[in-house]
DNA sequence: AGCACGCCGACT
DNA sequence: GTCGGCGTGCTC
């Protein structure tokens, strides 16, 4: 008999077998849907495997399989590969990497919706009578304009009554369609720059060296670093374009949804006649169907797509690019806690393709792994026509006082002005991440610091100290600065409406916009905004560091970074890497066309090492001294990081719960290993979130892959007191 | 996840 | 005596 393994749509940790019926002998396989039964309910599940076997040797009864939801399987052996090692490596049960993976659409199996059309008949009999029936005569006249049109497009323009007296009359008749929803009728962006393009020597001798790894069809991983401007996009499209006609697929990722207009609307004008998708949480069930159909069936297609889109079943799947893999978006902040960029290079490595990273600041990860793994550094170190980096100026705003001043300097307004005046258009960027409560001196660069752990340290008001939220050093700061006078408590805090306010009054002549999480929400005004900025129906953009990915505005000659060090004071080892690929990423926006361009960089730390790399891009340098301190610390990439967050409702017995199962770890690992370093517990930088309070647990190991089996053993050991949880993210993002 | 079983408090 | 709380455990 035939038993098919299957994984329930259930928080079961194992699949279950169940028998295959004689009629499902040929349908079922790896990959297929199946309805079953579990306990006395009614479940779907994923056949992962099929063997053959006797039932009558297992201690239990076999259940049949009912029935499969789709006559053809809806992933593949190499997704179900997966599956499993997201699980495994992440540390999270199979059915939160399914319930992420399968889109509930599929899972429901919803029939196609099919919109209903009017169609006008190819023979009237008879004309209208235009004085006699108006309304009947107009309807007639747009119709034959505008057959066929959608039925509700009709009656918002029609009444009910025009409509059946036409159909009455058989002028027009009805249809049904598969609603048209490709990538296609996507409001995109207004086209940018139709060109013709020249690749520079450096692009071509890019896509020789990616182009090489694709013809050997063996798995490879590329990292470009890229300057800004310096024409990435062209580079993937270029090899885009060899693995399509060869008749492969792309998948193309990007961290956010935000970037896929810009990113689709290039794509599309530079590949024409090839299947494009795009993917992302933004997609209705019917886009995401068809997507997901799309890509099961199509070979030689793109997908363009969020995180997300790695789940998807592509055929003949050559090549996957991901786009500024730097960005911490790639990271799932809920189970399963993936990260898309080293989940693309595992698929990529299931698939034996190629994988292609790109940024204009690759994350020190990708950069270690190109020196001490196999990655292969490819560089674009110039912009396009040879257009200079813009040139920063840094600005000290230490000493501003005075509403005005302490927002936008006398240097930053003087630019604004000719900007203003030159028709030319600016960007003002406002660094979010600068509400820490972090210990600065305003006379002297000082930085209340942690000795053990090279971290700044938080201000707790509860118990009026200075602390360490890696290894719970605390100190007293309360009186002066160790290093010079007069110590003061600083937190940036300045939103995006008050800036925008602010250029308002200062410069009434210009058009200001606004792009913020507000915006964010809607997708229409957010591209709507985009563009205006882009027919330069806009001067002065205000907004957070959405605006400072990947957009592409020729006309910008001016971007004012208000507050540049807000990132620095994180409480985290990443603080300085953040800060540098935001000031750098930001400053690319601008003098990208013709004009030429120059940065405005406001900060109160103006000596800061980081800030000082950033003005200068100076890459090379930054990477040494930061791998370097990373080094010496053995944070990562030397080392990863599992993050384990223990919350509960009563802060007493949730920290005696959190040394309880650092001790149960120990049991587990030994104290200090070579594999494993624990450290903790420490109250979480969030140190309550709804009436939880938030302890933290590290565990620092050179390799995941050692430790995950014992790691998710010990998980399912140990038993949480009531009202506790416990998340576990590997290669955590943040620390929060 | 469901849905059982199971062991303790307040009700016809 | 039973109804019902939700703690623990199993589902091929």
């Amino acid at each position: 008999m035939r038993i098919a393994e299957v994984i329930v749509f259930a928080p079961i940790a194992h699949p279950l077998s169940y028998l295959i019926p004689e009629h499902l002998q040929w349908v079922i396989e790896p990959g297929s849907l199946v309805n079953i039964s579990l306990g006395r309910t009614k479940k779907m599940g994923l056949v992962i495997g099929v063997k053959e076997g006797d039932p009558h040797a297992l201690a239990y009864t076999l259940k049949p399989i009912v029935g499969t939801v789709y006559d053809v399987p809806i992933t593949n052996e190499t997704l179900i590969r997966l599956y499993f090692w997201i699980s495994r490596y992440y540390i999270c049960s199979l059915f939160s990497v399914l319930d992420a993976a399968i889109p509930t659409v599929i899972r429901k199996n919803i029939p196609l919706k099919l919109t209903t059309y009017l169609q006008l008949s190819p023979h009237i009999d008879g004309t209208i009578d235009a004085q006699k029936l108006p309304k009947q005569y107009e309807a007639l006249e747009f119709l034959k304009k505008n057959s066929p049109i959608a039925k509700s497009q009709f009656l918002e323009l029609f009444s009910r009554n025009i409509l059946d007296a036409l159909l009455r009359k058989n002028i027009i008749y009805e249809t049904f369609r598969r609603e048209e929803r490709l990538a296609y009728s996507l409001p995109g962006l207004i086209n940018p720059r139709a060109y013709d393009i020249q690749l520079t020597p450096e692009q071509l001798a890019v896509i020789r060296s990616v182009g090489e790894s694709l013809e050997r069809k063996a798995f490879r991983v590329h990292l470009l670093h890229g300057v800004t401007g310096s024409g990435k996009t062209e580079v993937y499209i270029e090899l885009m374009r060899r693995v399509l006609e060869g008749g492969g697929s792309v998948l193309y990722l990007l961290p956010e949804l935000a970037l896929t207009a810009q990113v689709v609307e290039k794509i599309r004008s530079r590949l024409e006649g090839f299947p494009l998708w795009i993917w992302h949480s933004g997609l209705s069930d019917g886009e995401r169907r068809d997507a997901w159909l799309g890509a099961l069936e199509q070979g030689a297609s793109i997908m363009v797509g969020a995180r997300s889109a790695l789940f998807l079943p592509i055929n003949n799947l050559r090549l996957i690019i991901v786009d500024e893999e730097h960005e911490s978006a790639y990271k799932q902040s809920e189970n399963p806690r993936y990260h898309g960029r080293d989940v693309a290079v595992y698929r990529a490595q299931l698939e034996g393709a190629t994988c292609l990273l790109g940024s204009a600041t690759p994350s020190l990860e990708s950069i270690f792994n190109t020196r001490f793994k196999n990655y292969q550094l490819e560089s674009l170190t110039h912009r396009i026509d040879h257009r200079p980096l813009p040139p920063v100026h840094v600005v000290d705003m230490r000493h501003s006082l005075g509403e005005t001043k302490r927002i936008l300097s006398p240097l930053l307004l003087k630019k604004i002005g000719e900007r203003v005046e030159k028709k030319e258009q600016t960007i003002l960027f406002l660094n979010r991440r600068g509400y820490a409560t972090t210990v600065l001196c305003k006379n002297c660069d000082f930085i209340a610091t942690c000795p053990h752990c090279s971290l700044p340290l938080t201000f707790h008001r509860t118990i009026n100290q200075c602390l360490c939220h890696f290894c719970s050093y605390r100190e007293s700061l309360r009186g002066k600065c160790p290093k010079c006078g007069s110590p003061e408590i600083f937190h940036s805090g300045m939103g995006t409406q008050k800036v925008e306010q602010l250029v308002k009054e200062l410069f009434p002549a210009a058009t200001v916009a606004r792009i913020d999480s507000d915006v964010m929400g809607k997708r229409h005004e957010f591209i709507h905004i985009l563009n205006h900025f882009r027919e330069g129906k806009i001067d002065i953009l205000v907004g957070t560091q959405m605006i400072g990915k990947g957009l592409d505005f020729p006309k910008v000659t001016l971007v004012g970074l208000i507050n540049a060090d807000g990132s620095l004071n994180q409480q985290d080892f990443r603080a300085n890497e953040r800060t540098f690929q935001l000031l750098v990423q930001v400053a690319g926006r601008s003098g990208r066309g013709e004009y030429g361009g120059e940065v405005v960089l406001q900060t109160h730390i103006p000596g800061n090492e980081t800030i000082f790399l950033a003005k200068n891009t100076n890459f090379e340098e930054f990477i040494a001294k930061e791998l370097d301190l990373r080094k010496r610390f053995s944070y990562p990439p030397y080392r990863h990081i599992i993050h384990c967050n223990l919350s509960g409702i009563d802060p007493v017995t949730t920290e005696i719960f959190a040394k309880d199962f650092i001790r149960q770890l120990e049991g587990v690992f030994g104290e200090n290993t070579a594999d494993v370093e624990i450290r903790g517990p420490t109250l979480s930088p969030i140190e309550k979130i709804q009436d939880h309070y938030r302890y933290s647990v590290l565990i620092f190991t050179p390799s995941v892959s050692r430790i995950c089996e014992k790691m998710s053993a010990f998980r399912q050991s140990i038993t949480l007191p009531p009202a506790m949880t416990l998340c576990i993210d590997v290669d955590a993002q943040d620390f929060m």
